[in-house]
DNA sequence: ACATGTTGTGTACGACTGTACACATGGACT
DNA sequence: AGTCCATGTGTACAGTCGTACACAACATGT
């Protein structure tokens, strides 16, 4: 058998995806997603559904891989723009709050999953997040910007950084896309959350003469 | 017309609304149910749904007030038991421990709210959160422990705080309730992280000579 | 004692749900 | 060429959904 697919490859199924995206950037949980409803939102016959995935949740699994794409392409333009040091945390609060916007639906389906009724998909964000602190982790090490901390130690400084990112998506949920204002708000306040624990990272276990 | 409500009053509403929570304690997501099924687990009839709420957002509305004193009740708890300042943060981090263990369900609709579907939830959680920060920082302030912060920092302080507790819930939601040894590790993580802002808070602008 | 308002029940209906099945299409393989 | 199989469609059905309506029970104010 071939490598290529036939026809235009997975187009129903990318429809089907783009659709629960659409329907969660309108407002709805994913949660509370049918199968009828979202091939209606694609235009698709509800039949069509099974074609290519056996159930909601295992839609929603394979959401979780392609979010895993996009957060690993905002992490390599993170990479390639931070260069000075000093604007570190600016500039990557500021990459993740445009791509945050970018793709608004993906975001709001991570944030919802967080706390949504499949476990598996639970897992899989989770998983994702994990990845990312270690990547982040990794990247100080390699900056030399940590080299008083145990692997440990920056281990969970990188952990409670992205849990504090994630947290400002429910931040951004709450307000609209195109509310400058509200959207640079966040944007300072979560740049001074992670100030503050760089600041508590720096004196760790040397708290000061 | 008199104070008190006829028979029993609100028995059948405190049913709707404990059927709500046992069904998210069992997994479910808030935005997933029907009226249908919350009165079928409340052992009530579809109809008798109507005399107590609107919709189903009302129900969630009405449970926010709830969680509202649920969190009250653990923030007078902490209170009266942390009296040395230098375990401060284990004991509080404890009695919120068990208290989430103990009221798994309405910890779970709170995070499950903070990302859900309906606006009015998602801002009434919001707000439970703000006064339970400010709460914090007064107490603080209080006790003499962050003089050298301004009310700004003080409050960034606290709000960071309190999200990064709450992001523990999405922790304590993954493990099953029994699982102590899973709940202890939640448990000492939510701990350092706590510390980790601390220190960060004492030595915030006036980073070491 | 009576009228009133609140709470719970039973029935009913039209819309929507998930999914099973038979069928059409057309590219990829021998 | 013929065959296979992944993909998309149409029809169908039993179950569930939200909700409207009429009625029963009963605590209350007069």
């Amino acid at each position: 058998m071939s490598e290529r697919k036939r026809r235009k490859p997975g187009e129903t199924r990318d429809k089907l995806m783009s659709a629960v995206l659409t329907l969660v950037g309108k407002g709805r949980h994913f949660a509370s997603l049918g199968i009828r409803e979202v091939t209606r939102q694609a235009g698709v016959v509800p039949t069509s559904f099974y074609r290519h995935f056996r159930n909601m949740d295992d839609l929603g699994l394979q959401l979780v891989d392609e979010l895993g794409l996009v957060l690993r392409r905002m992490m390599r333009e993170a990479r390639e723009n931070v260069l000075q040091a000093d604007k570190l945390i600016e500039e990557s609060v500021g990459i993740f709050v445009s791509h945050a916007q970018a793709n608004r639906s993906f975001f709001l389906f991570m944030a919802q999953g967080l706390a949504g009724e499949s476990r598996a998909i639970q897992d899989g964000i989770r998983s994702e997040m994990r990845y990312f602190a270690s990547e982040l982790a990794n990247d100080l090490r390699r900056l030399k910007m940590a080299d008083h901390l145990s692997d440990g130690d920056l281990d969970m400084t990188c952990d409670l950084v992205v849990r504090s990112v994630a947290f400002s998506l429910t931040d951004l949920i709450g307000v609209s896309a195109e509310d400058e204002y509200q959207v640079e708000q966040i944007r300072k306040r979560t740049c001074r959350f992670l100030q503050l624990i760089f600041v508590g990272a720096a004196h760790w276990n040397n708290p000061q003469p």
